[in-house]
DNA sequence: CGGGATGTTGAGCA
DNA sequence: GTGCTCAACATCCC
């Protein structure tokens, strides 16, 4: 559930969640997923306040004052609500918050690509220049005349561009595609080969399409119920992805899937031509 | 059953 | 620096 859709929900849920509620303790079964130093981790969150939840790009932040727990969902990363201490046994749960509601809040990840770390609150921005977090995708922090000029500088591909964060925050493989196919430009196009008017234009799709994302509540695909924040209806809103053989919603054209820097990749062969050199 | 794919990111390599 | 491939892990689908 991972693009910034879909972490956004989960911010949502959270918030009501978790606002204004203390951790009474910290229970850590799969000690690798913490990339700050275990110890403090564990001593700092027990007994700790959770002011409120915030999210920088795909990044869940939990501020607990002078500290902040960043948490990353990566691709499987959920989580689930429990009305008390008493947690169904699961080999996927890996991190339990007791809170002083006597609920439980606890992190569950099939794949075990999720992280946490506990970060100084006012590091936050050192911790995000260091992963070179591109703008929030909004009308004022995403800036049209840095995006031309970096794309225009560039040698990468488009698709895999946009999937590096640096551009701009929050778009995953699923949002990229239908990104892609409202801006009608094909995912192999050089970045530099984008003329200045496509570059307003996909702009605009990037930050129309998550926004809508957000607005429906993000997208479940593949993914179980009951995790907070997942009853997202987007799913229902995609033009591309995971349509292959479908037909185009605006030239009827059978929508066609490929490879790309190892990522399905769905497009429009009418509508999202290659240009030619 | 074996191989490939799955919503992410960053390490490592040419 | 840049651009690509792959690994971290578990499950599902063909």
């Amino acid at each position: 559930m991972p693009e910034l859709p879909e972490v956004e929900t989960v911010r949502r849920g959270l918030n009501k969640l978790v606002c204004g509620k203390q951790i009474r303790v910290v229970k850590i079964n799969y000690e690798r997923m913490i990339q700050s130093d275990l110890a403090v981790f564990q001593a700092y969150l027990t007994n700790q306040m959770i002011y409120e939840v915030n999210r920088r790009g795909k990044y869940l932040l939990f501020n607990l004052g002078e500290k902040t727990l960043v948490s990353h969902l990566r691709m499987e990363g959920k989580y689930l609500r429990f009305p008390s201490a008493e947690v169904p046994d699961n080999p996927h749960f890996h991190v339990f918050f007791e809170l002083s509601s006597n609920e439980t809040l606890v992190y569950q990840d099939v794949r075990k690509f999720g992280t946490m770390a506990l970060v100084d609150t006012t590091a936050l921005d050192d911790f995000f220049v260091r992963k070179k977090m591109g703008p929030e995708p909004t009308e004022t922090a995403f800036d049209l005349k840095t995006f031309k000029l970096r794309l225009s500088e560039s040698q990468k591909k488009i698709k895999p561009y946009l999937l590096d964060q640096s551009l701009v925050a929050g778009l995953g493989n699923i949002y990229v595609d239908e990104v892609l196919w409202l801006a009608k430009i094909h995912p192999s196009e050089l970045a530099r080969n984008l003329s200045p008017q496509k570059v307003a234009v996909l702009r605009n799709a990037v930050i129309a399409v998550l926004a809508e994302g957000v607005k429906r509540g993000g997208a479940t695909i593949r993914s179980y119920k009951n995790a907070l924040g997942l009853d997202g209806t987007m799913q229902e809103y995609l033009k591309v992805y995971g349509k292959t053989g479908q037909s185009c919603e605006r030239c009827g054209t059978a929508i066609e899937k490929y490879k790309l820097s190892g990522r399905g990749t769905h497009f429009c062969p009418k509508c999202q031509k290659l240009k030619k050199i």
